[in-house]
DNA sequence: CGCAACATGTAAGCGGTTACATGATTAC
DNA sequence: GTAATCATGTAACCGCTTACATGTTGCG
């Protein structure tokens, strides 16, 4: 038993009842820096807590909207998840093509490299932006657990950060007097 | 084009020739806080590179060993490691079902999230442990990537375990007082 | 008129994990 | 003898990503 994208829906629908589309915006504001989910695995996961009685499903028709499907988590629902949660050792996997890329720094061009961690660092700017959003966002839930979460993306965030404007320098230094003898890239193929 | 397992494989032979064997420890020692591999990916990899001519393999008898294949990267190798790490623009992704799992920490009971956030502190201090063996091994490579790498991974861990010790405690101010109502998890089942 | 936001789904495909299968050598 | 290390691979499975498919409302 392990944490994937239908335990994760079943824990946000103990905190209030949403449609699948509201999950997936919950998912973008709360979990996005450590827990994806598209809709894609979103909508079948519900589809799928749905037939073993861990939520109901009510559908709402609204005038002037399409119609919604709202979902509410039950007490067997309450229950299982309480049990998943407990009865899990909880990964932290990390997969960073972008470290993987600084690792072999020394054969890219320094246009390029710098192309790269910029882009990186916006990426990491929006998610900080996100965060503090989140933060002074008293609609989000304030619990310990949420609050925890949230400052610890924040904290590794800024961490990260730091240490990239510190020591990208240093990236650089390894090919400083000459330029990379290959021919620039002729278009992103294959 | 990504940066998938092949292609890392494909880097680290750019670096030195090795068996398929070695390249997995290579990726634990260095790669594993960030990127991981198992015989499963990395066999077929070298097999597939090894097919397009990105590199070169000789297997080797030696006596008193099993038979070993040295795989060796190619001039169009190197050429098409350069393509691609440049072509790309990496990503870096996080999926932790250990921060799942204290988003939710008020639905746990307290030994249950003691017995998750001290195993999660084992692993960081491990690899904290490896990134240091690494740094004071001459025979790591030492160039500015490695560094940089390491030093993030050193940084990143160092301030994840310091905001954990530091905020731990707020964690389970959730439910002091109240036992958890629900009765101990009878069996790790399904 | 077109685009963004609201809203729900399906299906193919992909990459990686896990388990399986095998076998030699070395050290305890 | 038996466990650990060295050594190579295959195949099933699984979950997630991506692309596809469709339709409404409201705003500029």
């Amino acid at each position: 038993m392990s944490i994937d994208v239908k335990t994760v829906c079943l824990g946000i629908l103990s905190l209030g009842d949403g449609s699948g589309y509201d999950l997936k915006k919950r998912f973008e504001s709360t979990f996005g820096h450590f827990f994806q989910a598209g809709y894609g695995s979103i909508y079948p996961a519900l589809a799928q807590l749905a037939e073993t009685d861990l939520v109901s499903c009510c559908e709402v028709l609204e005038e002037g909207k399409p119609a919604k499907k709202i979902y509410r988590i039950t007490e067997s629902g309450r229950h299982e998840l309480v049990k998943t949660l407990e009865s899990t050792t909880p990964t932290h996997k990390i997969r960073s093509e972008f470290l993987a890329v600084l690792y072999f720094a020394e054969l890219i061009g320094p246009a390029q490299l710098d192309r790269i961690i910029n882009h990186r660092v916006g990426e990491m700017q929006d998610v900080l932006r996100l965060l503090d959003e989140l933060k002074h966002d008293s609609a989000a839930d304030q619990g310990p657990g949420p609050r925890f979460v949230r400052g610890f993306g924040e904290t590794i965030l800024r961490a990260a950060l730091d240490y990239i404007e510190t020591h990208r320098a240093e990236l650089c230094a390894g090919h400083e007097g000459h330029e990379p003898k290959l021919q620039p890239v002729s278009r992103t193929a294959t």
